[in-house]
DNA sequence: GCAAAAGTGTTCTTCGTACACCCATGG
DNA sequence: CCATGGGTGTACGAAGAACACTTTTGC
């Protein structure tokens, strides 16, 4: 890079795109929008634009998720997933992409009150299965996006990301499951959970019923990394 | 991004920067290349270069890595890091750098035959105390290469991407005793390695002498994840 | 009381750690 | 034979897996 002319470089557009994972349904779903436009018109594609000449890559992605969500980054996780410029990958520009990863709650409005009325949540399992059905690349962030949330389950606490601020243990461990989609013993991970030391703190209350005994509810703990982590099934 | 103009947008240039890591002399290293123009005149600076107009991201990181260091991908571990746009980090431009990571071994020819004869080795300790002395955001992005090397060789058999094709055993524990910075009990490691299916495979040959019994050569196992992976020490 | 979900205790086994011990070579 | 590093065996303890069992609620 020593010594380039600054006023002479290949054109080239930066964005960003987010991959927002939620809990629904009994199902890992991911935030879609229909394109209205070509190219691929009609097809589904991740949230996402240009970043802003003054605004740096994080701002971007939390702006953007704002702008199509209503969610703002103190409800949702969000942390830089991985970069895409294969030179085809729009066929009106050159274009690189720095994709997002967002964990979101399932929340009450899912994704109303912003500019997009038609952005929605879709199982991931639906828009794997369809081959074709999202637009650029966008099939390979989310399939990266899946996996990058699938693997950090396993080492840190933000399976609690999927969870509104105050969970049960059970809720918790649905989200692995879903995520996972693999059972997990109910009592092993009841155990593990509460004794690793600043995954959960407890609130003291207890949670509306839903068939037996109340449970406990919990608050995100401190600790960012899970040592030891969790075990998937293999 | 729906229906944007695509003759509009922001002015950004696209660049990749590399962090190439070794194992020299029993330090991890880095290389960097001293900056001969301004701004950071004299500081060093990664390997990197702007992305070509029909080029993807990962071919510019191996057409970088091999003008500035010989070293072509098949010798060399190569895979994205991550992204970093901060407005103000280029003063010139808004300059966007997709950082990636290279494993590199200890080679004859440490960074000769290629345009930046100024290129060298340094340790990534001296880099990391020397406060300033990597330009731009360069030791952000040395923290992180070296941060996502420490954590992947827990996991992934990726240690022998420092090694020479074939390598004995105290060999590699020598990789993960510099770059993890701890002392690793050699009988231990010896069973962990030779125990685990797939990540090496014996070659039949045994090593030149450094004092002991002769150490049997292996090369790279097929697996590309460890499991269940190596501990480092906390 | 019964069903259902929360939470605890216990056993078995696997695996990391520590370290004693043997092997193969050079001097 | 001794020093040096390569490689194996074994005992101990921590932690995961499986599952019996108790607790607390609604109906």
């Amino acid at each position: 890079m020593p010594g380039y002319d600054s006023s002479q470089f290949p054109a080239v557009a930066v964005t960003v795109d987010l991959v927002v994972l939620t809990v629904r349904d009994d199902a890992l779903q991911a935030l879609v929008i229909r394109r209205a436009e070509e190219p691929y018109r009609g097809r589904w594609a991740l949230p996402g634009g240009f970043v802003l000449p003054d605004e740096g890559l994080d701002a971007a992605a939390a702006r953007e998720l704002h702008e199509e969500t209503g969610l703002s980054g103190s409800d949702v996780h969000v942390e830089q997933l991985a970069s895409y410029g294969a030179p085809g990958r729009d066929p009106r520009m050159r274009v690189v992409t720095v994709a997002y990863l967002a964990l979101a709650p399932d929340l009450p409005t899912p994704s109303a009150g912003s500019d997009a009325a038609d952005a929605q949540w879709l199982p991931v399992a639906d828009l794997q299965a369809a081959r074709r059905s999202l637009a650029f690349d966008h099939a390979d962030l989310l399939r990266d996006g899946v996996e990058r949330a699938r693997a950090k389950l396993e080492y840190t606490p933000l399976a609690a990301a999927f969870c509104p601020p105050e969970f049960t243990i059970a809720e918790l461990r649905h989200v692995y499951e879903v995520v996972w989609g693999d059972p997990i013993d109910a009592r092993n991970f009841h155990r593990k959970v509460s004794t690793t030391a600043g995954f959960v703190t407890e609130t003291g209350e207890t949670s509306a019923r839903d068939g037996g005994r109340p449970a406990r509810l919990y608050r995100r703990g401190p600790v960012q990394l899970l040592n030891p982590p969790l075990m998937r099934p293999r």
